[in-house]
RNA sequence: GAAAGCAGGGGAGGUAAUCGCAAUUGAAACUUCAGCAAAAGCUGAAGGAUUCUAUUGAGGAAAGUCCGGGCUCCCAUGUGGCCAGGCUUGCUGGGUAAUUCCCAGUGCGGGUGACCGUGAGGAUAGUGCCACAGAAAUACACCGCCUAAUGCUUAAUGGGGAAAUCCCAACAAGCAUGGCAAGGGUGCAAAGGUGCGGUAAGAGCGCACCAGCAGCAUCGAGAGGUGCUGGCUAGGUAAACCCCGGCUGGGAGCAAGGCAAGGGACAUAAGGAUGGCCAAUUAACCUGGUUCCUACAAAAAGCCGCUUGAGGUUAUCGGUAACGAUAGUCCCAGAUAGAUGAUUCCCCAUUCACUUUUGAACAAAAGAAGAAUGAACAGAACCCGGCUUAUGACCUGCUUUCACUU
């Protein structure tokens, strides 16, 4: 299962923004950036008259592994996880996050991947 | 029956269900704009983080990015010829848009064979290099072999002489001049190889066979094949320079490139004008601000390019084949932080254990309730054609060798 569209986070600018503005949590094998929304940098020609949502992304890196089956897996993994975390959330803003993988993630199993996950999420806060 | 060789097929089973994602078609509602209308509203256009419906949704290598193109932009360019430069381009004939690719052959090498491999012009155009070893590497005589020739010494023996330490001839031995390239040794390589004859010893010196070269005849479209004759023939390296033949505008790559919108504004940076004005502080210096000049970007965000193409597939014809021609038919991913997934039952397939029958046993056949598994390599990113590399189970065809039976 992979993120409904609404949850999704698109575009450059939005990743530039959440890199320099994000704040940091850090674990052993992935790191979690969050920021509220930055309604300026979004592109015009969307229209937002929906109810906010918490939009996700995912960065696995060529370093993770070379092999583009096994990161894609990873991200499906994530997708789905994530999709059932948060999808029954409504926060009065928008808010932007991002998850990006340590290069060593690969030595740990998926449930405790997940695990570490749901332990950062509740670290910032979301869940 | 066994062991092999070659060529293919086929690649997360199913016209299954539910949920989810991407693209497209259609419908509905919504939003925006325009027009009409007093208004409610109606009509038209556009839009997408809405809903519903339908269709489609990754590979044989999508990979490596090693070649060749298409396409796009930039630079150069009147046309033709010659020269220079570049090219791992190099047996022959064909195929292709093109190739370092493919097909059919030739030569050479490997295999009992089916068959496989092949970086296959020139070393007699020239220049260079060949370490170490070895006497000598484009030239030789270290060891060795030889006394036929010439010279010298000794000289059995024979002859002459009255005699002599005399003279003549001379078997044999030794030495020198010389002859040899057989053998030894060195080395990747030592003046074609093996054998017989021949010789003082040897040597293509002669002969036979083999290898190579040249000429002639003949077969073939050609690379080349076969036969005859002749003389007797000097290693390697051209992925050393080079010679010969062939080909040849150069560069960047879809983040190519184009369109729309927006704009020389705001912001940033460095300096100059020994400029003007203002401020600290009256003048000069200095510092800061402002003005003017210069540079830079936001810009990888929207749309197009973008998937109808040297396309797939079927039939017929031509061709040994690669491939080509004609006709019919089909439309089959197009994302841009990047879509293909998850779950479930049934069916199917394989394996395991189970039952029955045949059977001494191994095993074979049939059966149906059950369990496990549904795989390896691997994920499109402008598009094609090749090559290379990775890859589990299964299936098909042709051929070879060996063994057995008739």
């Amino acid at each position: 299962m992979v993120l409904p569209k609404h949850m999704r986070l698109k575009g450059h600018r939005c990743f530039d923004f959440i890199y320099k503005e994000g704040s940091r949590f850090h674990s052993y094998s992935m790191v979690l950036r969050v920021t509220k929304a930055n309604p300026k940098i979004k592109s015009k020609a969307i229209i937002q008259n929906e109810s906010f949502a918490i939009k996700c992304a995912i960065s696995i890196s060529n370093k993770v592994s070379k092999k583009s089956v096994t990161r894609n897996k990873l991200r499906r993994l994530f997708h789905q996880h994530l999709s059932n975390r948060l999808s029954k959330i409504h926060p009065e803003f928008e808010i932007w996050a991002f998850i990006s993988l340590k290069p060593n993630c690969l030595k740990n199993s998926t449930s405790s991947l997940l695990g570490e996950c749901d332990k950062l999420l509740f670290k910032s806060g979301l869940a």
